[in-house]
Formats: C-alpha cells, structure tokens, sequence
DNA sequence: CTCTTTTAGTTGTAGCGTCAAGTAATTCAG
DNA sequence: CTGAATTACTTGACGCTACAACTAAAAGAG
C-alpha cells in the first residue's frame, strides 16, 4: 500500500538523470558504430561477445544470455550478420535443436577494427567524466540493480 | 593514439554493468506500462511532461528537449497520441510555425491513472535497491555523464 | 521590399525489435 | 517404447524510430 509513493527528491532528481542517459546513451554509441564501421552498437556487442570465447562460437541461447537480448531478437540479428558474412550459424551435433553462431574471420577483423573507434566514444561519454571512486561507485550501484533486471523477470507493478 | 586505450579491470567491470542496466531496463519499464496501462514508456514520459506545466501544454520543440529526443520521433509520437485522443495540436498564435501539444482530460487522466503502477516500477527496479548514499552517488553520476551526452553531440571517436 | 537563410514541424521510407505462432529435436511419464 | 511436454530456435507481421526530404513561416541581408 506504501508502494505507491511518489519519490523524494534526491531520488528523484537521481532517477531524472539516470532516465535521461538511458534514453540518450545508446543513440550516441549507435551512431559512433554506425558512421565508423556500419555496426549498430548491438551488432558490435554481439560479435565481441563472440570474439571472446575460444573457437568464436556459442550458442544462440547462451549468446542471448550473455548480450541480455531475447532469442527471436538475437536470431534475426545473426541472420543479418551471416547474410553480411560476419558469422555463420552452423547446426550443433550433440544436440541437433540447437545452433552454434560462429564469428568468421571477415567477422573477426571487423570487430577488431570497430573496437578503438567504440572504446573511445565509451572512454569519452562514459567513463572520462568518471573518477576512480565514481567508477567504483556505478560498478555497486549497478550491481544492485541488475539484481532486480536480470532475475525472474517478475516486472510487477506492486500494485 | 594513447586514447584507444582498452578498459581497466575496475572499468571494464563497471561499463558491463551499466550497459546491461541500459539493455534491460527500457524494456522492463516498456512491459509494466504496456501491461497495465497500454502505453509506452515513452508514451508515458512525454504525457508526464505535459502534466506538469501549467496549461498542460508546451511546444513540440521545447517538448522535444525536456524529453531528450528528436522531433520527428516526438510528431509521429504525438500523432499517435493524438489519434487516441489523449492529447491536441493546435498552430501556436504567436509563431505560426509552432505547435502546441496540450493534454486532453483524456490524457490527463491516463497519466494520473498509470502513475502509480509506473512509480511502482521505478521503485522496484531502480530505487528501492539502493540506499540513501547510493541514490546520491547515481546523481552525481549521471550528472556527470550527462555533460558529455547532452551538449553538442559530437560523439567522435577520438580515432 | 525582395531574396536568402534559418527555424519549426511534418511526412515517407527503410530497418530493427517484439510478440505470437510454428517447426523440429529431445526428454520425460507411464 | 509410445505419446506428451519441453527446449531451442526460426519465421512473419506489425509498430516504432531514425534519416532524409519536404513545407511553411519568420528573420536577416542588401
């Protein structure tokens, strides 16, 4: 029944500036990828995802869990990069339902060539204006809240 | 040359966060309000920004600003709203070139009537797992990011 | 005044994401 | 060992956003 209160103004005016960045962060990174490499930022996160694993490959839905994205958004995203040639999607044997996303080696250089420009716009627009003790900060901070993000999903307005 | 730097642990561990907070998030918000209120979060955000001056009414341009996006998102955003009945545009008097959006009873009403399950939300999701020294860590923040992300634009990979 | 430039907004198109439905392989129940 | 349920993904349709092009009004230059 408490649940419902509006919020205090420190949290408020926190909660203000948070909204704002979440809705401006990824236009900004989006558009750096995209004039630089012709990636969009999900793209990149996708294939660097992929360039960290050994053999550059994973399966659809433990890629999807790993980029946070759902399997239909992740599944027309990887057709788009296989059409472009950047992974290819190969049935896995063990287990003939699942398909195993593999970053070719065009993939490999384009996301090795992407990676300074990206790395510098998230130096620039994220971490820059950050000091050490900020850094650790965001690192508490969102770790707390990916507790409530990530699990069950269970959204519910308490009603 | 030094500013394509890769990431410091501390950093690296912070920005995978943060992204993933910016990843899930907007969803999270999007679902609540879709489910219990059949509106965006967008939707929302820009209806709670008319709410809040007085005449429920603002210009497209400065609407745009307050809510951080471009015009034509917001006119193809407000057409819809518009169609729904929730808000009006009319031709500004002075500035013939200008649009007011205001919001109808209708939308008013919405708004009022979505605002708790939102806030709910918010509370859930964002606020409620941090503590007071937390909640002024994420303003000072985002605060700070917010002067690389607002301004100019110019994203630039610094190359 | 007239012509150019800038400002304010709208509209069309193309691409991405979500949701719902569908397919196919595997596991589990009896 | 057969049928039902679950898992792993794919596909199609629809809605929203970005980008570019367009219209119209106001401001500025000469």
């Amino acid at each position: 029944m408490t649940s419902t209160e509006w919020l205090s103004a420190e949290e408020m005016s926190a909660w203000r500036k948070f909204v704002a960045v979440v809705e401006l962060l990824p236009g900004t990174l989006d558009a750096q990828l995209q004039r630089d490499a012709d990636l969009s930022h999900f793209e990149y996160f996708v294939m660097a995802m992929l360039s960290e694993t050994p053999g550059h490959s994973l399966r659809m839905t433990q890629l999807s869990i790993e980029t946070d994205t759902t399997l239909p958004r992740l599944s027309h995203l990887v057709a788009r990069l296989e059409k472009r040639g950047y992974v290819t999607r190969t049935p896995c044997v063990e287990d003939r339902r699942a398909t195993n996303a593999t970053l070719t080696t065009s993939g490999w250089e384009k996301v090795m060539a992407a990676a300074p420009g990206h790395v510098g716009a998230v130096r620039h627009n994220v971490i820059d204006p950050l000091d050490a003790r900020d850094v650790a900060d965001l690192d508490r901070i969102m770790g707390r809240m990916l507790g409530r993000l990530e699990p069950g999903g269970r959204v519910g307005a308490p009603r």
